[in-house]
RNA sequence: GUGACCGUAGCUCAGUCGGUUAGAGCGCCAGGUUGUGGCCCUGGAGGUCGGGGGUUCAAUUCCCCUCGGUCACCCCA
């Protein structure tokens, strides 16, 4: 048996045509460029600008900046070294760019930096529905004010977004997690509460306990949630300025008109985050429900280094659960690249050399020009120039050649008439025109 | 990492209660038109029935293992 090969598990190619997985659809690459383009264009609105980063990153900004207890740091990350540096292949984005905000010195630029990014991540977890080991995340960061219109900002980035592709059935959490004196202080009231239970809490809920308490709040266990009811609630512990922060924030997105639904369990899954903390859930994604996320991150500059506190807010979206949220709504992308303006069939070794000659002008004009390059028949070549959609062919033989002319058929009206080659560009530019009117 | 379900042509799927050359539709290629596509007709290519092992006179069909996929737990985008 031959070897063969294939993508590995949880990455998927995109291909000119969408196709199906075995149950999941992905999107052609057309559809991906039109998506992109919509982000793109609804950041450009908030004047983001866009940053890039590289794929591979230090382990040590990872750990670091997203937290050594994440289960992204602690079991989900694609790592790897040579020599005496360690690489990671980022799992997300917002700690590689608060790194190039400091490497560079971004602030140095005045004013508050607003950036954006496309672009893979990838995690080692096991695939399933909306999830991924390589997955496309966008996302945008404010980065360099404390103050609440910035949370907002970052908010009304994100559903603008999908506001733009015409979504609405979806709902917008949001909670305050308090300043750094707020979270140890809750943290410890709620190992007070639980550890009485530690026999009742699962297995994880147990270790977390000890480890990363705040994570067992958005528990699924019934058990659990039962006893959370009891608990102490965090906004109780939160500092006075936070609660303050906060409530502007929700005032503020009254004012934008972006309905939010409190939601006083909601931690994140990064221990960058302080104060502001949100998330952006559809009902159609299945297990994965989240089709984006974020919250202020006041702590994450100091912990790569920085000497000066660095406040920033951010959201991070995925764009495979995008497209979900997009199917799901019946909202539809474009499936294809557009098809040729003209397709030039030859008979014949003189005429396909002579074609072959003319795409070239005709691509150098501008005219998306498509021929055959296979020496097929001419009926295989109309069959070609058929089948991807071009509205003109220009045929070309022996007898045309001798004239110096060429014939332009209209493929949807069969209509054909000929055009001496000096003429052909000025022609066939008035018809493509026409056509698109 | 754990569990459930699934794996027959490029795609969507039939089928074999174990038995001669495994089928359809779509797609692809070609012919019907000596220089003309779409519709129609005809023909063709393409499958070691995911892989390995076992049971059997005989396995695509039954059993085991394995690989791959999907979904769920977990976690998040």
């Amino acid at each position: 048996m031959k070897k063969t090969f294939r993508n590995i598990t949880g990455t998927f190619d995109i291909l000119p045509e969408k196709y199906r997985a075995d149950g999941t659809e992905i999107a052609s690459s057309a559809a991906w460029q039109a998506v992109e383009a919509v982000i793109r264009e609804v950041m450009a609105r908030f004047h983001a600008q866009e940053i890039r980063t590289p794929i591979l990153e230090p382990t040590e900004l990872i750990a670091r900046g997203v937290g050594l207890l994440t289960d992204i740091v602690s079991k989900e990350m694609f790592a790897f070294e040579r020599g005496d540096t360690h690489y990671v292949l980022r799992p997300e984005l917002t700690a590689p760019v608060m790194r190039a905000y400091l490497q560079h010195h971004l602030d140095q630029r005045g004013g508050v930096q607003k950036l954006y990014y496309i672009g893979p991540c990838f995690r080692a977890e096991r695939p399933q529905k909306g999830r991924y080991r390589q997955f496309h995340q966008f996302g945008g960061e404010v980065i360099g004010s404390e103050d609440p219109r910035a949370d907002a900002e970052v908010i009304a980035m994100m559903t603008a977004v999908y506001r733009a592709f015409g979504l609405t059935e979806m709902t917008l959490r949001l909670n305050t997690l308090g300043d750094e004196g707020s979270r140890p202080r809750y943290r410890e009231a709620l190992q007070a509460y639980f550890r009485p239970y530690a026999a009742d809490l699962s297995e994880t809920s147990r270790r977390r306990l000890e480890t990363n308490p705040l994570r067992i709040l958005d528990t699924k266990d019934e058990r659990e949630r039962r006893l959370l009811a009891e608990a102490p609630r965090l906004i109780e512990y939160v500092d006075e300025e936070s609660r303050a922060h906060y409530e502007t924030l929700k005032g503020l997105l009254g004012d934008l008109g972006i309905p939010f639904l409190e939601d006083p369990f909601l931690v994140r899954g990064l221990d960058y985050y302080t104060r502001t903390a949100f998330e952006l859930e559809s009902p159609h994604l299945g297990a994965q429900s989240a089709l984006g996320g974020g919250g202020r991150y006041d702590l994450l500059a100091r912990e790569l280094g920085s000497k000066k506190p660095v406040p920033a807010v951010g959201f991070a979206a995925g764009i495979e659960r995008l497209f979900m949220a997009l199917a799901a709504q019946g909202v539809t992308m474009p499936e294809a690249a557009p098809p040729p303006d003209v397709f030039l069939v030859a008979l014949g070794d003189e005429a396909a050399r002579w074609a072959f000659a003319e795409a070239q002008r005709l691509r150098d004009e501008g005219l998306r020009t498509a021929l055959d390059l296979r020496g097929r028949s001419m009926k295989a070549q109309m069959r070609e120039a058929n089948r991807q959609g071009a509205p003109f062919t220009l045929i070309v033989g022996k007898d045309e050649l001798e004239r110096r002319q060429a014939v332009v058929k209209e493929m949807a009206s069969g209509e054909q008439s000929e055009v001496p080659f000096e003429d052909l560009i000025r022609i066939l530019r008035d018809k493509i025109a026409a056509g698109a009117s």
